[in-house]
DNA sequence: GACCTGCTGCGGCCTG
C-alpha cells in the first residue's frame, strides 16, 4: 500500500470549503489513491457526492496550479451511459476547472452534439471530453487518433454497473485498453451502484491490473413498505395490472407532491396513466407518461417538469432508471414485481435524491403472491443481497468491429493488438486462433464471402500494418463502419404520427404488422386509429371509438433474480411454519392457507409436484423457483424427455415460480418421483432438441451480424425495414452453415442462445438441486392459488410453438413405426 | 377465483 499523504488534495479541499463543503471521508479516501496514481472503483448510492470525489482529486493531480502556457491537449475523458446524463454531468465537471485546472477547456461529444461543435473540437479537442462509449469509439476511428488520445492520462466511467454485463461494456473496455496502451500509467475511475461482485466488477475495468476499491458511505435512510391492498382475503391470485389497487395509488400521490410510478412494461405504464387520469381528471396536466416509445421531445418535456417541480407525478418504465436527477421526487412507487434487489435498490434511490435525505420506495404488489414477494424483496435488500454482473467473454462480433475501427484509426500491428486486446477483461484468455480468425474476416469476410469486395474491409500494408486502404473501396468501409457503430442492435421502429402531421412516437414493425386500417390502439395515453403504414411511418388519427387493444412491445426478458426468487422461497417457507411476521405475509395469509390445504405450501429442499385432470387435459404443475426464463427451458426439456418415454402433447407454460405441463394423456409421475427426468446426463443436446434452438441461433444472429458489420442498418433518416434486416442476416447465417461452418461468430450465436436465453448455467445447477430436493405429489381436486396463476398465462398465449407440436408428432409417429 | 407483462441504452452518410 502505499504510503498515503495527510491532506492529499489541499486545492480541492479548499475548493470545496470555500462552497461551505467538507469532503465525506471516501471522498478523501478517492483523492489518496488517486494521488499515489491509482486506479479503482468507487462505489455509493446516488446523490452521495461521488462525482466529486473522483473529479476533483483527478484535477488536482492532472492540472498544475499555474496555467501552462498554452492549452494542453485532451488529458481526461468521462464516459456516460446516456447523452441526457453526459450533458448534465458536464455542466458539473466545468465548474471547478477555473479554480483546479486553469487553462483547461471542457467540451462534450455525444451523438446530439451540433456539428459547428464536432468540427470545433476536430481540429483541436478540449483539455477534458465527456462522452459516450459510442462517441469514444468513433473518435478512435479518426485517422489521427493515437496523436489527438494519446494524451488521455485519466479516464473515469459512470455508472459502470450499467455498462459491466454488456456488449458496451465490453466496447469500452477495448477502449480502455487502447488508451493503455498509448499510455501505461493511464488512471482508470469507474462509479458504480450497489452490485454483488464489486471486486470483479473493479478487476474488469481495470484490465485486471491493480487497483483499489472504496465504499462510499454516506447516511440513506432506505424505506420500503407495501401498500396492502383492502380486503386481502380476496385479492386477485393472478394477473399483473393491480387495477384494484388504483384508489389506495390515487390516495397515496394524492397525498405527496411529487412521485414517480414505475411500471415494468410500456403497455403497463399507458394503462395506469390511464387509470389515474380516470380517477382524477382534475390532475390532466400534472400526470405525465415516460417510456421509451415516446417522442424525445415528449420525454424531455416529462423530464423538465420533474425537475422543475410541476408535476405531481410520472408513470414510467426503467426509462427514468437512470439519468438527470429529479430532487423534488419524494416517493417512488413501483407497480408489480421489481424482479430484482438492484432495480429495486436503483429505483428507490430515485427520490430523496440527496445526501441525508431518505430514499423512500412503496411497493404495489398486483396479485397476492406479489404480496409474498414484496416480503421477500424487501428482506433481500436490507440484508444487502444484491444480483451480480458479469462481463461478456469474448463476444467476437465486438472484436470484429473493434479491427476495422482500430485500422481506420491509424492502422495496427497484429501482434501488438493481440496483446493489447488482451489487455480487456472480456479477452483475456483470447487465443491467437480466435484473433487471426477475427483477423482474417474483416480481411476476406471469412470462407465464403471471398468473392464480394464489400467485405474486404482491411487489408496489410507493405509495411506490414493493418488498415483501410484509401480507395473508393475502403472509403465505402469507413463511411459505412462510422455508421454502423456500437452494440445497441434494436428492431425496425415505425414513427407514430398523426395524418395532419403531429409525431406521437415509435412502435414496433411487429406490432403494427398485425393491425388493419381503421383498428383501434392506446399509445401515448391517447386512443388511435390505425390508418396506413407508409415510408416506414404508421399514420393515425384520433379514434372515434370507445375501446381499443393496448399496444404490446416485443421487449426482453426480465426474470426473477435468483436472489429474489430464493428469496421468496425463504417467505413461503416462514409461512408454512405458522410465521406470518410481516404485514404483506399476513394479507396473503388467506391464499397461503388455502394453497396448504388444497395443496401444500412449497418450501426449500422440498419440490411440489401438483397434478390434476380437467377437460383440457392432464396438469402437472411444479414450483422451482427459478425464474421464467429457466423455467421455460426446463418446461421443454421435461416435456421432451417425458414424451420419450410415453408418447404425448404437451402445452407448456410458464411464470416466475414454477411451470405447467398440460398433456393430452396422461403423465407418468415416477421419471418425476426418481428424480430421472432431471438427470443431467446428455443436457445439451436434449436442451436443444427440445426446444428450437436453431431458430434461437437464427434470431440471435441477427444482432452479431448486425455488430460484426455484416448487415448495414441503413443510413440515418432512412432506416431499412426489419424484413430486410431479417432478410440479410438470415442470408449469412445461412450461407455461414452451408459454406463455412467454421465460422466463429455461428458459434457465438450459440453460444450465445445458451448462456442468454436459455441460461444453461442455471438449468443445470436447478436440476442439480431439484434432484437433491425430496419430491412431493399432490392430487388436486380444484385449481391451487399458485397453479392458477399457470393456467391464466397458458390461456392467454399458448406457448406451444408450432416447430414444437410437429416435432412432438413426428416422433409420435416414429414411436408408432418402431413398435 | 379466472385475463391479458415483458425494459433500457447510441450512433450517423452523401450530394449539390
Amino acid at each position: 500500500m502505499p504510503r498515503v499523504p495527510r491532506d492529499p488534495a489541499p486545492r480541492a479541499r479548499a475548493w470545496m470549503a470555500a462552497r461551505g463543503w467538507t469532503p465525506f471521508d471516501f471522498q478523501r479516501e478517492v483523492w489518496a489513491a488517486q494521488a499515489a496514481g491509482q486506479s479503482g472503483l468507487l462505489h455509493a448510492t446516488t446523490g452521495a457526492g461521488k462525482t466529486y470525489a473522483v473529479w476533483l482529486g483527478l484535477l488536482e493531480r492532472l492540472a498544475g496550479a499555474t496555467p501552462p502556457p498554452r492549452a494542453p491537449a485532451l488529458t481526461a475523458l468521462w464516459i456516460t451511459p446516456m447523452r441526457a446524463l453526459a450533458a448534465d454531468s458536464a455542466a458539473a465537471l466545468a465548474a471547478p476547472l477555473p479554480d483546479l485546472a486553469p487553462g483547461w477547456t471542457l467540451g462534450l461529444r455525444t451523438g446530439d452534439t451540433a456539428s459547428a461543435e464536432r468540427a470545433r473540437q476536430d481540429r483541436r479537442l478540449p483539455t477534458a471530453l465527456v462522452t459516450t462509449p459510442e462517441s469514444l469509439s468513433l473518435l478512435l476511428s479518426r485517422p489521427e487518433a493515437a496523436t489527438a488520445l494519446g494524451g488521455v492520462r485519466a479516464v473515469v466511467v459512470d455508472e459502470w454497473h450499467e455498462l459491466l454485463g454488456t456488449k458496451r461494456g465490453v466496447q469500452v473496455q477495448l477502449a480502455l485498453a487502447r488508451l493503455r496502451r498509448w499510455r501505461p500509467d493511464l488512471q482508470v475511475w469507474g462509479m458504480s451502484a450497489t452490485l454483488g461482485n464489486l471486486d470483479e466488477a473493479r478487476a474488469v475495468l481495470c484490465g485486471g491490473g491493480p487497483s483499489v476499491g472504496v465504499q462510499g458511505r454516506v447516511d440513506k435512510t432506505l424505506v420500503i413498505d407495501t401498500l396492502i391492498p383492502e380486503e386481502p382475503g380476496r385479492y386477485s391470485w393472478a394477473g399483473h395490472l393491480g387495477a384494484r389497487m388504483q384508489a389506495p395509488v390515487v390516495e397515496e400521490l394524492a397525498r405527496s407532491d411529487t412521485a414517480l410510478v414505475f411500471t415494468n412494461t410500456r403497455s403497463q405504464a399507458e394503462l395506469w396513466y390511464q387509470m389515474l387520469l380516470d380517477a382524477r381528471p382534475d390532475w390532466a396536466g400534472q400526470v405525465a407518461l415516460h417510456h421509451g416509445s415516446l417522442d424525445k421531445s415528449v420525454r424531455e418535456w416529462v423530464e423538465q417538469g420533474l425537475k422543475g417541480g410541476q408535476l405531481k407525478a410520472v408513470v414510467a418504465t426503467s426509462s427514468l432508471d437512470l439519468g438527470v436527477d429529479f430532487l423534488p421526487v419524494q416517493r417512488v412507487l413501483q407497480i408489480g414485481s421489481a424482479k430484482g434487489v438492484a432495480r429495486l435498490l436503483q429505483r428507490a434511490g430515485r427520490s430523496g435524491h440527496a445526501p441525508g435525505r431518505p430514499s423512500r420506495l412503496t411497493l404495489v404488489p398486483t396479485n397476492t403472491l406479489e404480496l409474498v414477494e414484496a416480503a421477500a424483496v424487501r428482506a433481500a435488500a436490507l440484508a444487502g443481497r444484491v444480483e451480480s454482473r458479469h462481463s461478456p467473454e469474448q463476444p467476437l462480433d465486438v472484436l470484429v468491429q473493434h479491427l476495422v475501427t482500430v485500422a481506420l484509426g491509424g492502422g495496427f500491428d497484429a501482434e501488438a493488438l493481440y496483446d493489447e486486446v488482451r489487455g480487456a477483461w472480456a479477452y483475456r484468455h483470447l487465443s491467437r486462433a480466435a484473433f487471426d480468425w477475427a483477423l482474417a474476416f474483416c480481411e476476406r469476410g471469412g470462407d465464403s464471402l471471398t468473392a464480394y469486395p464489400d467485405y474486404h474491409r482491411i487489408a496489410r500494408a507493405e509495411d506490414g500494418r493493418w488498415t483501410v486502404p484509401d480507395t473508393p473501396q475502403g472509403r465505402a468501409t469507413a463511411r459505412r463502419h462510422r455508421l454502423g457503430v456500437g452494440t445497441i442492435v434494436s428492431d425496425a421502429a415505425l414513427q407514430v404520427q398523426y395524418l395532419n402531421g403531429a409525431r406521437i412516437g415509435t412502435i414496433e414493425e411487429g406490432f403494427i404488422g398485425r393491425l388493419r386500417r381503421g383498428d383501434c390502439f392506446v399509445f401515448a395515453g391517447r386512443l388511435l386509429e390505425f390508418v396506413r403504414v407508409q415510408d416506414m411511418t404508421a399514420w393515425v388519427k384520433k379514434a372515434t371509438k370507445a375501446k381499443g387493444a393496448v399496444p404490446t412491445w416485443q421487449g426482453g426478458q426480465m426474470p426473477l433474480s435468483t436472489e429474489l426468487a430464493d428469496a421468496v422461497l425463504a417467505q413461503m417457507a416462514e409461512a408454512a411454519d405458522g410465521r406470518f411476521h410481516s404485514p404483506e405475509l399476513t394479507a396473503a395469509g388467506p391464499m397461503l392457507r388455502t394453497q396448504a390445504e388444497r395443496s401444500a405450501l412449497p418450501r426449500p429442499g422440498v419440490l411440489l409436484i401438483e397434478h390434476q385432470r380437467s377437460r383440457e387435459g392432464h396438469h402437472l404443475c411444479l414450483y422451482p423457483f427459478a425464474g421464467r426464463q429457466v423455467h421455460l427451458g426446463l418446461a421443454s426439456l421435461l416435456a421432451w424427455r417425458l414424451s420419450r418415454a410415453q408418447a404425448n402433447t404437451f402445452s407448456l407454460s410458464v411464470n416466475d415460480y414454477g411451470l405447467e405441463l398440460l398433456g393430452a394423456e396422461p403423465v407418468p409421475l415416477e421419471p418425476l418421483l426418481d428424480g430421472s427426468a432431471f438427470a443431467e446426463d446428455d443436457l445439451l443436446d436434449h436442451v436443444l432438441a427440445s426446444l428450437n434452438a436453431g431458430e434461437l441461433a437464427q434470431r440471435r444472429f441477427r444482432e452479431i451480424a448486425r455488430i460484426a458489420g455484416l448487415v448495414f442498418g441503413g443510413y440515418p433518416g432512412a432506416p431499412k425495414s426489419l424484413k430486410q434486416l431479417q432478410a440479410s442476416s438470415s442470408l449469412f447465417y445461412d450461407v455461414f452453415r452451408q459454406y463455412d461452418p467454421g465460422n466463429l461468430l455461428l458459434d457465438q450465436a450459440r453460444r450465445e442462445v445458451l448462456s442468454h436465453e436459455l441460461d444453461l448455467a442455471r438449468l443445470r445447477a436447478v436440476l442439480g438441486r431439484l434432484r437433491g430436493w425430496r419430491r412431493e405429489a399432490v392430487a388436486l381436486s380444484a385449481p391451487s392459488p399458485l397453479s392458477l396463476p399457470l393456467m391464466v398465462e397458458r390461456l392467454r398465449e399458448r406457448l406451444t410453438t408450432e416447430q414444437l407440436a410437429a416435432r412432438l408428432e413426428r416422433l409420435l409417429r416414429e414411436a408408432e413405426a418402431g413398435r
